[in-house]
DNA sequence: TCTTGAATAATTGTATACAATTATACTTGT
DNA sequence: ACAAGTATAATTGTATACAATTATTCAAGA
């Protein structure tokens, strides 16, 4: 039945990173305690909770005794992200390569097959959710938990613009041509060529988003 | 006169944090609230703050209603870390290399200074704490807030056999001699040099540790 | 002896109470 | 009208209360 059973701190957290993060909050909005537990049927205990995790993550800003301000993800932190990424997930990458399983395989061609499909249809929130899953199947693939997590962590905080992106004709068809190069270098077992075709693929996304305007991508 | 007026929660973060990465607690211990709470000498409430923020950062596994048990940092985190920073200090040297201002150049150069006096001297515990001091200084000069903030954290979660390593003969002495060509590389704006400069040194950390032999480093 | 199950204790999850701090409104004097 | 100061309200920080869940103990029966 996969009753959804997170604490209500956990819910807490999610919504409010969420809003971040989707850009309902700007930097340096106040989030008063009281007034997010109202809105979500909770104390403030386990909205304290949310807040401090979001602190740690550098989404949100809290001075003692003032308040959390909003901080989330500037434009050039997002640039600095997809630099970060190129090497990253080039890495990643190149240990899916060695050690992914016949499972992971076989998701990631069943992902291509989708992707391909909805990117002919124009289908571009399916597209935006299979964009999701394929780098996700790659993290899992790599086998670090440390790479998993950062990877991860990154790939959500651009996913406002990368929304956007993938919502422009034209760089959907590349994105799942390259998401296929990585693929096929995996299967192969092609370390080296697997790590290149990452690093290519996040670097051509970047430029992609340097032609469209950083502006207009970040709405 | 730095009055340290952090909340108790952020005290009782850091201190169950140093803990762990110090290697006081292991992989399965559990910690419960209340005794937490009682050796430092407050409630709960600050107690699950702290929890909840090292289960974000997966030092800490938290199962709903059971408790909350130490993950830690393994032997492959570790050397997982030591790969992605390769490649991240080797950026961020790149991006220093091009924002550090005068007051960074001066630091680092008195840093410099400051290592090779007590390398000469054996003094172990200061080098960690140079060493601590100038990775922070690179991080700090990139401008990049996401890449000062994963490398910090990385920095931290090997302190454990980076002060092992550190103190065995030798590897000081080499550590400062990169240390200076990076620095060198920094200050004359070549971004290149910076680059391969750092990710070499990261490299010869990890190959010096392969040496010495993981084992007798994670103790 | 081993298992089962109920009673009890311990622990977590959440809400609330209260103290400390900060922000706001108001009053008073010039 | 404006400024300063004070009272009031709002907000955060921490502790505690209570409910829900999980762990432990212990007794009874096979």
């Amino acid at each position: 039945m996969s009753e959804d059973n997170y604490s209500l701190g956990s819910r807490v957290y999610r919504t409010i990173r969420d809003d971040i993060l989707e850009g309902k909050y700007h930097s340096g909005d106040e989030l008063k305690e009281k007034n997010i537990g109202d809105e979500l049927g909770v104390s403030r205990t386990p909205v304290r909770e949310a807040l401090r995790q979001l602190e740690l993550e550098g989404l949100v800003s809290i001075v003692p005794n003032k308040g959390a301000f909003v901080i989330g993800v500037s434009l050039q932190d997002i640039q600095d992200i997809y630099e970060i990424r190129a090497l990253l997930e080039g890495l990643c990458a190149k240990w899916a390569a060695i050690n992914i399983s016949d499972e992971q395989i076989t998701e990631m061609d069943e992902n291509l097959v989708l992707s391909e499909f909805h990117e002919s249809k124009g289908n571009y929130e399916q597209l935006v959710s299979l964009d999701n899953r394929f780098h996700e199947i790659m993290y899992e693939a790599s086998g670090s938990k440390e790479l998993k997590r950062v990877l991860k962590d990154y790939h959500e905080y651009v996913l406002r613009v990368r929304k956007n992106s993938l919502g422009a004709a034209g760089r959907a068809k590349n994105s799942t041509a390259e998401h296929r190069k990585i693929a096929e270098a995996i299967k192969a077992h092609d370390a080296l060529r697997a790590e290149e075709c990452a690093r290519t693929h996040i670097k051509s996304t970047k430029e992609n988003m340097d032609k469209m305007g950083w502006e207009n991508l970040m709405n």
